[in-house]
DNA sequence: ATGTAATATTTTGTATTCATAGTGCAGAAT
DNA sequence: ATTCTGCACTATGAATACAAAATATTACAT
């Protein structure tokens, strides 16, 4: 097994990311570079690669001279990120094999109706979440599709912590998977892609009703 | 007039895209990042900076210890990156208000009809296409999607010198964008959107059969 | 007390330096 | 002859140093 050797400004960019779902970071707030670099303990170079890609995601903004930011977070925005992952999941879905689709139903099936009880934490259903979708698209031969796809997250992963420990959402998410993978299990692939659709646009709106602001 | 400041970063980028589109690089070739910062006369620090920006949006590729290169172009990328603008873009235009894009047809049309004719550069003509779809997206109210598109298009940059100069299919594209413009004015959207994705299969067909490889 | 100008401090943006991984070649061992 | 090893060289990855811009502070005038 090959060590895994990885440049630094990847793993710091993660490292950031789990922070950032972690709910370290306040939305909207400046980041000072040397402060971060040594409670990473890293030096800024590295740091900054990393800052750039994050803001070339949408996750950070930054305004000459005044450095990088957590981009502020706002319902237009929320709503446009999942309007934009919405499409990409369909459209991944739609150019995946169908037989593939069909032999994978079961199995997503399966682990809809086990999706994590209300007492878990909130982390441990968003990664649930995350990796059901991602066993979803698998098939999908685009694989440009399948990264832009990761990227695009990243940037709303700005919003999952500000979700409320809220019981009923979470069972509708539940059944919505479950409708998906039905549809996938009959081999009706238009019927997937458009439980899928209404997935993101409901979890849209599922949040969207819990984001006080 | 305020005068522009902007990092350098991403003066740097636009150069280079610039570069890119000249065919002043062929794909696949590695980048020796210390020749190109004293060709452009700058430092290497925001050189790199410019070249992970360009790396996140697919344009170049970094291996560890190995630096960047131009990602080699494939046929499979590029039908990728087709079937993923068509999907935004067509996003776009069914986000975008109906009354807008009624007004906006006639001139869309008019602008199609006024396509480049065959003597024009090869980079004139992909200029004016860049902007007859800017300007039908131009009512889209989402703006990360728009960003996005731009994003994913840099990365289909690499392809647009490639194209040889070839009469036929510019007249076809012209004819295209006359019937999306046509389906605006009569606010026939759906027939729009329809004709917009297959402007980009047929576009992506014409493309990859002058793509030797 | 308040507003403004000058100055000090902090922080970012860019350049330079250093360390280490990658590459190619020469020569020895098989 | 071929392959492996060691060494020199080159290029990248990361750290540090410097310059410039933004922010905070203080002194002064009103």
């Amino acid at each position: 097994m090959p060590i895994e050797r990885r440049p630094l400004r990847e793993q710091i960019r993660d490292e950031l990311l789990r922070k950032l779902d972690r709910g370290d970071f306040a939305a909207g707030t400046d980041i000072n570079e040397v402060a971060l670099a040594s409670e990473l303990g890293v030096s800024r170079t590295p740091l900054r690669e990393a800052l750039i890609t994050l803001a070339g995601e949408g996750v950070l903004e930054s305004n000459q001279g005044r450095g990088f930011r957590f981009a502020p977070v706002s319902r237009k925005e929320f709503r446009e990120l999942c309007e934009i992952v919405g499409a990409l999941e369909s459209l991944a879905l739609q150019l995946s094999d169908a037989g593939y689709l069909r032999r994978l139903g079961p199995k997503l099936l399966r682990l809809a109706r086990d999706f994590p009880d209300q007492v878990a934490e909130q982390q441990e259903i968003e990664r649930h979440d995350d990796e059901w979708h991602d066993l979803l698209l698998s098939g999908c031969p685009n694989e440009r599709l399948l990264d832009l796809i990761t990227s695009v997250k990243a940037g709303m992963r700005r919003y999952a912590h500000l979700q409320a420990g809220d019981d009923a959402p979470l069972e509708r998410e539940a059944a919505e998977h479950c409708r998906i993978a039905e549809a996938l299990v009959e081999g009706d692939l238009p019927a997937a892609t458009a439980a899928l659709r209404d997935n993101w646009v409901n979890g849209m709106e599922r949040m969207m009703s819990r984001l006080t602001e």
